[in-house]
RNA sequence: GCCGAUAUGGCGGAAUUGGUAGACGCACUAGACUCAAAAUCUAGCGAGAAAUCAUGUGGGUUCGAGUCCCACUAUCGGUACCA
């Protein structure tokens, strides 16, 4: 009977000593760099779903190595995070003794899955030699100009008491906490991630991603192509720009409208009517939270400023212009053009205000309305009318007519917008990267001197933020007391930490050289190791972490210190685990399964084979503990077989086809992540060598070997007794015959009028006449086709004999 | 609304990419072993008495469709006054 519980102590003890699976430094050999998202280390320890994703890629990994790779399969820690800190204020205890702890454990469930990790590469975000380079790289950042300081309305948790990316907020609430989300003005550290907006659109081209990521990625980015124009306000000098991707509505412009955060209203201020009207709107827009502003997105709402009017450029009509929060400030100009006949917020705030409503576009297959139910907007089968120069244009020609105009008139200019906006970066909160900054009353904002890095977190005993959501580190006034680099003045330290992704984005350079102190890695390293060949991880990062992670490394090529533009040459994503009953897994529902009782009751390599075989890698599927049963099974017959083992150097003619199709079908569908159908295949041979009641050493040999990367203590254990010296996991990948995985006879199906008859057996290969003669010989077919007339016979060598009758 | 997936037995799922639908596993049924049970082994297992009918629905292309085309429906993921 297998032992589970001693054979898996005795290979990860083994590896552990000897490292088995480290990096080699040979920079000649042909490389492999494999990625897994490292994990935050949290207080509940491993999900299952972790091991979804590091079994996968442990399995290409396993599987390079036979195949000669000089293999990197690093793993590491993200551990800086609220999580930590939040217990640390509700119980007192410092974040880095609680991350300690968890990592010691989530290190010890790593371990006890058999992972072929390089563990003497481990990285920990949280250790000042590794955030000694976070913070290096965003002082490169700020000498680019890429990192700045401004004040600007900014998404703050009421809960967490902190600043938040775009990308944190979702429907109005905190991604962390739910608790709700309002505007702030803060001063914050932004990045200008907008500056390669365009290029992280791009390169996309070059990178060999899942097409849903790539599709994902550039919605984020939200590129759009239209016109910024000028509209003259009467009787002024001044005018109002505005963004749009319709310029060839232009003559249906009735009305305009600015968001209420507008200079425009301030700018403007003596010359309207209702001044106090406008400002009460704009106090109540402020007001709203984002959850708000959406919530409200039914009804719109508004107020006309009286006393100013605009002109349409094209018409020369004199237009009003309204104060609406449907415009937001932070894209675009914050100002539009109302056409209100093609754009269905426009039509919805017309209908309500009773403003104009002029059609400048019909369908070219049907008659003009009289009046619109909603806003026509197909852009394919549009005619301009009602439009002047623009009439019987198709919509799209019409667009660029437009512009042309545009610009010959100096009205305005092409312009390409994006709904991505520049990084907030600033988190007011202790346990992330301090901001390596210093505020100097006559220098402004000056980097810490590079030497001086890492600017070490300041020991603390009281993690809460200042109520008006400053950062923790604000009440050490001790460590905030400093010398402005520059100038030698007394000046203050910025307060403010990294956000959690900060140490994420450039983890997988440091895993290329992690003991380096000189560089964050060395050139050699990352000219052998760029570009990471294959990166899996969760959908959930795809708008976040993976964007960021992409910026950064465009920066860093742009100044020559990595050698390509993307980071990642392959990105795939794995699908999430659900809870038995079909749920996602979580404590309040109760359907929480522990990795540890998994391994303790079936065993490491029965976890990670049942994790490969529940379902396609890609999508969703429901954890079964009966179904894990099948899996230890399956094991316990791969060990058995040791009892029927028989000598052979070579194949058997018996399994010589069976063992060829084998390795040809495993080598492929690792590669194309079907790993659900490789271990269906392990099982069916199982099966055949059961029934036979043997197997050769060879066969056996070459299972093991397939085998491998999936369960790879008991198949080292078998190998082992089976006499070898050398380790399994370096012998290399088996090879396969392709003429050798076609059966010799076949039972070809037949077929008349497409439905399946009969079958015959025929020799592989043979002639369409030989096969023709036997179909009709066959007694089943001649009854078939008796007394009626064949009007033609298809045959697929080797597939299928279809006869068709009448 | 927009973008992207998915839909096949009681269940998880397979199908060489247009060629025998239901591989493999689970559950279930029967048998062997056992005083008995568990474990293990052996056999069966979409529906139907059969002709046949079956891959979310309705059309189409084809000698042949789970697979291709058109029109829908449902579920999931992402995103949203983005002008």
């Amino acid at each position: 009977m297998y032992n589970f519980k001693e054979v898996e102590k005795k290979w990860q003890d083994k590896w552990e000593k000897e490292g088995t699976f480290n990096a080699k430094e040979d920079y000649s050999m042909p490389k492999w760099f494999g990625l897994i998202e490292f994990p935050y280390p949290s207080g509940q320890g491993l999900h299952v779903g972790h091991p979804r994703s590091y079994t996968a890629l442990d399995i290409v990994a396993r599987k390079r190595r036979m195949q000669g790779y000089n293999v990197l399969y690093p793993i590491g820690f993200d551990a800086f995070g609220l999580p930590a800190e939040n217990y640390a204020i509700k119980n007192h205890i410092h974040p880095k003794i609680t991350t300690e702890q968890n990592i010691a454990h989530f290190k010890e469930q790593l371990k006890s899955i058999g992972f072929s990790f390089d563990w003497s590469r481990e990285i920990n975000t949280t250790d000042p030699d590794y955030y000694k380079w976070t913070q290096w790289i965003f002082i490169q950042l700020f000498k680019k100009g890429l990192a700045y300081k401004t004040t600007m309305p900014i998404n703050f948790c009421t809960g967490c008491k902190v600043g938040l990316a775009n990308e944190e907020v979702v429907n109005g609430v905190c991604e962390r906490c739910g608790s709700p989300v309002v505007q702030k003005e803060k001063s914050q550290w932004m990045l200008k991630i907008t500056e390669y907006a365009q290029r992280l659109i791009d390169d996309l081209d070059d990178v060999d991603f899942l097409e849903k990521i790539k599709a994902q990625q550039k919605n984020w980015i939200g590129r759009s192509e239209g016109a910024e124009i000028n509209f003259k306000i009467k009787g002024t000098d001044d005018s109002l720009l505005v963004y749009t991707t319709r310029p060839d509505t232009i003559f249906g412009a009735t009305y305009m409208v600015i968001s209420p955060e507008h200079e425009f209203i301030k700018k403007h201020e003596d010359m309207i009517e209702n001044l106090d009207e406008v400002k009460a709107y704009q106090e109540k827009a402020s007001m709203k939270s984002d959850f708000e502003r959406s919530e409200l997105n039914k009804e719109k709402t508004g107020v006309e400023i009286k006393g100013i009017k605009a002109i349409n450029p094209v018409t020369n009509e004199e237009i009003p212009i309204w104060i609406s929060d449907y415009v937001l400030i932070t894209y675009g100009t914050g100002a539009i053009m109302a056409v209100p006949a093609h754009d269905q917020r426009d039509y919805e705030f017309a209908k309500k205000f009773n403003l104009p409503i002029i059609q400048v576009i019909k369908d070219k297959n049907e008659e003009l309305k009289e009046e619109l139910k909603e806003a026509y907007t197909d852009i394919e089968n549009g005619i301009a009318i009602n439009s002047g120069f623009l009439n019987g244009l198709s919509s799209k020609e019409a667009i660029k007519k437009a512009i042309e105009y545009i610009e010959k008139n100096n009205l305005g200019t092409r312009k390409v917008n994006y709904k991505l906006r520049d990084w907030v970066f600033s988190r007011q909160r202790y346990w992330g990267e301090p901001i390596p900054m210093v505020y100097c009353e006559d220098c402004g904002w000056v980097p810490v001197p590079e030497e001086e890095l890492p600017l070490k977190l300041p020991e603390v005993k009281d993690y809460e933020p200042g109520e008006n959501g400053e950062s923790p580190l604000s009440k050490q006034t001790e460590w905030i007391k400093t010398k402005c680099p520059h100038c030698g003045k007394e000046a203050r330290r910025e307060t403010d930490t990294m956000p959690q992704w900060a140490g994420s984005s450039w983890y997988y350079l440091r895993y290329m050289d992690p003991h380096n102190d000189q560089e964050f890695a060395s050139k050699k390293a990352l000219e052998y190791w760029s570009p990471i060949d294959w990166y899996n991880g969760g959908m959930e990062h795809t708008t976040l972490h993976l964007l960021y992670s992409r910026f950064w490394h465009k920066f860093l090529y742009d100044l020559g210190l990595v050698p390509t533009k993307e980071p990642y040459q392959k990105r795939t994503s794995h699908g999430m685990i659900l809870g038995e009953n079909g749920e996602k897994m979580s404590k309040s529902k109760g359907n929480v399964i522990n990795p540890d009782d998994i391994i303790r009751d079936f065993g490491a390599d029965s976890f990670r084979v049942y994790e490969m075989f529940m379902g396609p890698f890609d999508q969703t599927a429901p954890w079964s503990m009966e179904s894990i049963r099948g899996c230890s099974k399956f094991l316990d017959r791969v060990w058995s077989l040791q009892d029927i083992l028989v000598d052979g150097e070579e194949y058997s003619k018996e399994f010589e086809t069976m063992m060829h199709k084998a390795v040809k079908k495993v080598s492929n569908d690792i590669e194309e992540m079907k790993y659900n159908t490789c271990v269906s295949t392990f099982m069916t041979m199982v099966n055949e060598f059961s029934k036979a009641k043997k197997i050769n050493k060879k066969e056996y040999e070459t299972f093991l070997q397939l085998l491998n990367p999936f369960a790879p203590h008991i198949t080292e254990e078998i190998w082992e007794r089976l006499g070898n010296k050398e380790e399994l996991a370096y012998t290399p990948w088996p090879k396969y015959d392709e003429a050798k995985t076609i059966d010799e006879t076949i039972d070809l199906p037949i077929q008349i009028n497409g439905k399946l008859r009969a079958n015959i057996d025929i020799k592989k290969d043979e002639e369409k006449d030989k096969v023709k003669e036997q179909v009709h010989a066959d007694e089943k077919i001649k009854g078939y086709i008796a007394g009626k007339e064949i009007v033609k016979e298809i045959y697929v060598p080797n597939r299928i004999y279809n006869i068709v009758v009448k």
